[in-house]
RNA sequence: GGGCCAAUAGCUCAGCUUGGUUAGAGCGCACCCCUGAUAAGGGUGAGGUCGGAGGUUCAAGUCCUCCUUGGCCCA
């Protein structure tokens, strides 16, 4: 039998993490956890691909301890769970992050520099930090295979997402249309959200309300017109339709000659207070379907389609205009949205650098051509009001100028088409938190639009469209089906631009040469795509994908509900009919310690490295499981950090150094005899009942995703464990052997058993630290344990330990040991002084539980007798407490007269009542309003001390303690204080734990030493103190001097060598 | 402007799905104990009109409506 190690008490937890990676390292357990899992059941984890061409952050630790988690426990339950990790390389960030390098500010720029060399940048930049990244990872512990990662850039990959396409487009769900972006005429390019989001400015710009006459429907005859207000002029000569809302109250009203419609609640704000008449209300209906004409006509819908006629539209309010909006499908998203709902023309009179190509404005910019619009309206007598506006604007990030909304043709997904599909796939997926479902998400799919995929960009995955002269589209589902098309070999081709661009082909209709359309896909589909492209399926990888389709588990932060969450549930939707991920768990956002949100220009950014170096990855891991609900933000600091460590980890850790530090005083070894666990005491087979729970609570709980019940339960343990049972039973593990050997085995074997188990338990949450204890505590002494607590099974509860009555009986004493305490310190007596007596009553239910563990409050309380009521004597009185819970059914409005009239019962009433209820089960107590009767369950019979002793209670438990103190009380509490001095005396020394002593005292006066003599308290005191003599006689001059209350004490304290 | 979420002790959070009459924990604070877990351990106490206003109910921190404040997403 192996020495157990020596812990220190002050560990230095990031040191210990380093060796347990090096441990890691050398015996490849992350590997052995896989290899011994071979034949499990698959249980698949998507990794989301962060991209790498920044540094990871604090955040990046949250989710990659979430992501680490259920893994870890799914494999530690016998499943085999591949993680293979990825990287998003495509997109827009990664391209103007490179812009940036090269001091490009164009599309221009870039195709000036070379879109060769700028993809090549790019390439470059995505992998820049891929070795800070592997290197966070393995320190914090999240086990994903970094060897074989998927790319969103590898030619296998880009195969894959074109074989998506392929299918896409041969389903129809790939159309081309026209999209709104916000656009900049100068870059000649659109912007992202977030690109505009950093451009806004406060402007000025016109306001204009603009008389449209109804040219037909029941207000033409009238003479009517619509009030249709705008802020951007330029756009009127492009108006198609007009939108009202179908639940706005509209009012044709009279100002001079004109007769004008508009939203009723505008009126005063458009027109000005009592400067019109109203005429009559309007209904929707009269409006909608009626034309109107438009004041400019510069461009025309070619094959007469219809246009300029009312819609209705549910956007439309009455915050601010006129109730009626202007339609232009070129210039707006929601206009073009209506449009195509209405099969409204897109006029584009104005071209890609925000210039007019018709009319008396060609060749201005549009915004600057405003003032000269609203001067024709002047003109043509059409404008009811203009005035300046102040709003802000989106403007260009680079060159500052105004952003216009303006359609261009892009390449959709049509998503809408599969709705349903999506909305019912979204049904069956198992959300953290639930609402998201319904919320967030399912209201998302309601509104689904489709989904606009092509970029007019440079670094990303370019879509596999050809396209001839004439139009036909032929799709390429893969480098090798471009090989059998072109006749060359594309086997091996670079799929990205501008290689792929040079790339032509025969168009399968016509014949004619078709070039690929110049668009790269929106990086979404790639990341979307990860379930199969990161196989290579279907070109290869079958079997792997099939294995791993769907996801059990996946999990980000709760803004990916647009982003990685949606692209993965609708490619899976359309391309394989379900949704690829089972359950999702979203996480909540990073602030610091102020509820701030961490950002660069407050300077609050907490690097990741800092808090692993100071307090350790697990602490890190265990705030972030611990605090809070995982979508909740979170707030991290040092301080906080150091909260976990303190609060959790050290006292684990404390724990595991006092079982460390008896065992090997005392030579324990586990390979002996194990007592069974009905042998041993009530203490020991009361934690083991807590172990029991502890277990089924946190497996439960991890089943369902739930770290915050496992982590609460586990918390509560740890404080069970070492402020009760270690505290409660530190006697046991170092009295002498001799004294009983199974006690003390039994004791040992409990706190192994509960650390043990502890550590396994721990695994998945805190890997470090529960490897720590797992070599510690069975690596040292068992050469054929499991080599790593990863390789081992989740524990389970022995069916042994299960004691739920000896749980509550627990509680109950607890509850009434801190009750003791209470009486104790108000009685200004010290726990170290015995008393004789105490009186305890509780609720009759916890009577008999409580009986059982009498003797443990008698001991942690220093009272030779506890007793408790039996609810019969005289020593207590009664009170009523109702218990509305079964009042509230019985007697409805009646409840609170009944309540109050039990709980006003005198003691001599409550006897009664009490003595009825015990012999027929019924009582009968007056009540305003006459008799009531009330049964058992109504109320509750709460006894209380009826004695003159120091009592304190809480609810119907009561603690009465007779602090009278005799002679022979106060000897023994002299006694003890003699025992703590010498303690103090070794301390004070220096001595080892288990050194023995001779002791040398005098005590005074005489007579008190012989009465410690006679008790036989000197022979306690040697025990106590490991005296292997008592000497009572004369002491050195020098000896220290002690206060025993009732005399003085000297002591000497000589090492036996 | 819309959707979703949150608001409980000085701070960080439980409790709310299943409504029941004394709302809990940890940290911090004050006072104290222990001295064989000791650069540890423990106790007692103070501290909350559960964001506000209505409503449902015999009974609301818990259910409903509205409002305020904050966050996220979208426009």
């Amino acid at each position: 039998m192996s020495t157990w190690p020596i812990v220190a008490s002050q560990p230095d937890l990031p040191r210990v993490e380093e060796q347990i990676l090096e441990l890691w390292r050398e015996r490849d357990v992350f590997a052995q956890s896989l290899a011994q899992r071979a034949d499990g059941p698959v249980w698949t984890f998507y990794e989301g691909p962060p991209t790498a061409n920044g540094r990871p952050g604090t955040h990046h630790v949250e989710a990659r301890t979430f992501k680490d988690i259920f893994p870890r426990y799914r494999t530690m339950k016998g499943n085999l769970v591949r993680r293979k990790g990825g990287w998003d390389c495509h997109g827009l960030p990664v391209e103007l992050e490179v812009e940036k390098e090269l001091g490009l500010n164009s599309k221009a720029d870039i195709e000036a520099y070379g879109i060769e060399e700028f993809n090549a940048r790019c390439r470059e930049s995505v992998l820049r930090y891929v070795d800070v990244w592997e290197q966070l990872t393995e320190r914090i512990g999240f086990w994903i295979d970094t060897d074989d990662p998927y790319r969103t850039m590898d030619p296998t990959y880009v195969d894959s997402l074109w074989w998506g396409l392929k299918q896409l487009w041969d389903r129809d769900l790939i159309f081309e249309d026209f999209r709104v972006a916000p656009y900049c005429g100068r870059c000649g390019t659109a912007l992202s959200d977030a690109e505009v989001a950093q451009g806004y400015e406060t402007v000025e710009d016109p306001s204009v309300y603009v008389r449209f006459p109804l040219l037909d429907g029941p207000l033409a005859d009238e003479g009517a017109a619509l009030v249709v207000w705008t802020t951007t002029p330029w756009t009127l000569p492009s108006n198609t339709a007009c939108a009202v809302g179908p639940d706005v109250r509209y009012q044709l009203v009279l100002v001079g000659e004109d007769r004008l419609v508009l939203a009723a609640d505008l009126l005063d704000a458009v027109l000005g207070e009592g400067a019109y008449e109203v005429v009559r209300d309007v209904a929707v209906d009269e409006l909608v379907g009626s034309h109107y004409e438009a004041p400019f006509t510069i461009i025309e819908p070619e094959d007469g389609t219809d246009w300029r006629f009312v819609v209705r539209a549910d956007f439309v309010t009455t915050t601010d205009g006129t109730g009626i909006v202007h339609l232009a499908p070129a210039f707006g998203a929601d206009d073009m949205a209506v449009g195509r709902a209405h099969g409204l023309p897109v006029l584009n009179p104005v071209d890609r650098e925000a210039k007019f190509t018709v009319g008396p404005w060609a060749g201005q910019f549009v915004k600057d051509a405003d003032p000269a619009i609203v001067e024709a309206l002047a003109d043509a007598g059409r404008l009811v009001r203009a005035a300046a506006y102040t709003h802000t604007y989106p403007h260009c990030w680079r060159c500052k100028r105004p952003l216009i909304y303006y359609a261009k043709p892009s390449w959709y997904i049509r998503t809408t088409a599969k709705r349903d599909e999506l909305l019912a796939n979204n049904a069956t997926i198992d959300w953290h938190p639930e609402h998201i479902r319904d919320g967030r998400f399912g209201n998302w799919l309601e509104n689904n639009v489709d989904w606009a995929l092509s970029r007019d960009r440079y670094w990303g995955t370019p879509l596999p469209f050809w396209r001839c002269d004439d139009g036909h589209v032929t799709v390429v589902g893969s480098r090798r089906e471009l090989s059998r098309l072109t006749g060359d070999d594309h086997d091996d081709l670079d799929p990205h631009r501008p290689y792929v661009d040079e790339v032509t082909l025969d168009c399968g209709d016509c014949g004619q040469p078709a070039r690929r359309v110049p668009d790269v896909a929106d990086a979404w589909f790639d990341s979307g795509g990860m379930p199969y492209a990161q196989w290579g399926y279907p070109h290869q990888g079958v079997e792997e994908f099939e294995r791993h389709f769907p996801a059990d588990y996946i999990c980000e932060a709760i803004d990916q509900t647009r982003g990685w969450f949606y692209t993965l549930l609708a490619e899976s939707t359309l391309l394989f009919g379900e949704s690829c991920y089972r359950t999702c768990v979203c996480l909540g956002h990073i602030v610091d310690e102020d509820g701030r949100k961490m950002s660069k220009s407050l300077g609050n950014i907490l690097d990741p490295w800092e808090l692993i170096d100071r307090h350790g990855a697990d602490a890190v891991r265990w705030l972030m499981l611990a605090e809070g609900n995982p979508w909740v933000s979170r707030r991290v600091g040092h301080q906080a950090v150091e909260d976990v460590v303190r609060r959790f980890l050290l006292t684990v850790w404390n724990t595991h150094v006092f079982f460390m530090t008896y065992a090997t005083i005392d030579g324990f070894e586990l390979g002996a005899e194990v007592p069974a666990v009905s042998d041993r005491p009530a203490t020991d087979r009361w934690v083991l009942a807590e172990l029991a729970d502890l277990v089924t609570t946190v497996d439960t709980a991890l089943e369902r995703f739930d770290v915050s019940t496992a982590t609460r339960r586990l918390e509560a343990f740890v404080g069970d464990l070492s402020n009760w049972y270690v505290r409660r039973n530190r006697r046991r593990f170092w009295k002498s052997a001799a004294e009983d050997p199974a006690d003390k085995a039994a004791a040992y074997h409990t706190l192994h058993t509960c650390l043990t188990t502890l550590a396994q338990l721990l695994a998945p949450f805190t890997p470090f630290f529960a490897e720590r204890l797992w070599q510690d505590l069975v690596v040292s002494q068992d050469p054929s344990a499991a080599t790593s607590v990863h390789l081992t099974d989740f524990p389970t509860a022995d069916p042994a330990w299960v004691d739920e009555e000896l749980r509550a009986a627990m509680t109950t004493t607890r509850r009434v040991v801190e009750l003791g305490r209470q009486a104790r310190t108000n009685a200004a007596v010290k726990v170290r002084q015995p008393l004789a007596r105490a009186l305890v009553t509780v609720p009759e239910a916890e009577r008999a539980g409580l009986a059982r563990l009498l003797d443990d409050v008698a001991a942690e309380l220093n009272v030779k007798t506890v007793e408790l009521t039996d609810g019969t004597g005289e020593l207590v009185e009664r009170s009523l407490k109702p218990n509305f819970r079964a009042l509230g059914p019985m007697f409805g409005k009646r409840s609170p007269v009944v309540g109050n009239a039990l709980r006003d019962a005198d003691a001599e009433l409550a006897a009664q009542v009490a003595a009825g209820l015990a012999a027929d089960g019924r009582a009968t107590v007056a009540a305003e309003g006459g008799d009531v009767t009330v049964t058992p369950d109504m109320v509750e019979v709460v006894e209380s001390p009826r004695t003159g002793w120091a009592v304190a209670s809480q609810g119907s438990t009561s603690f009465a303690l007779d602090t009278s103190l005799t002679r022979e009380l106060e000897v023994e509490g002299a006694a003890r204080e003699l025992v703590r001095a010498v303690n103090d005396g070794r301390k004070a020394a220096g001595l080892a734990l288990d050194d023995r002593i001779v002791l040398t005292l005098q005590v005074e006066p005489d007579d008190l030493d012989a009465e410690l003599h006679a008790a036989g308290l000197y022979d306690l005191l040697a025990r106590e103190v490991l005296a292997t003599d008592v000497v009572r006689g004369v002491v050195a001059a020098e000896a220290t001097e002690v206060d025993l209350g009732l005399g003085m004490a000297s002591i000497e304290i000589e090492v036996v060598t």
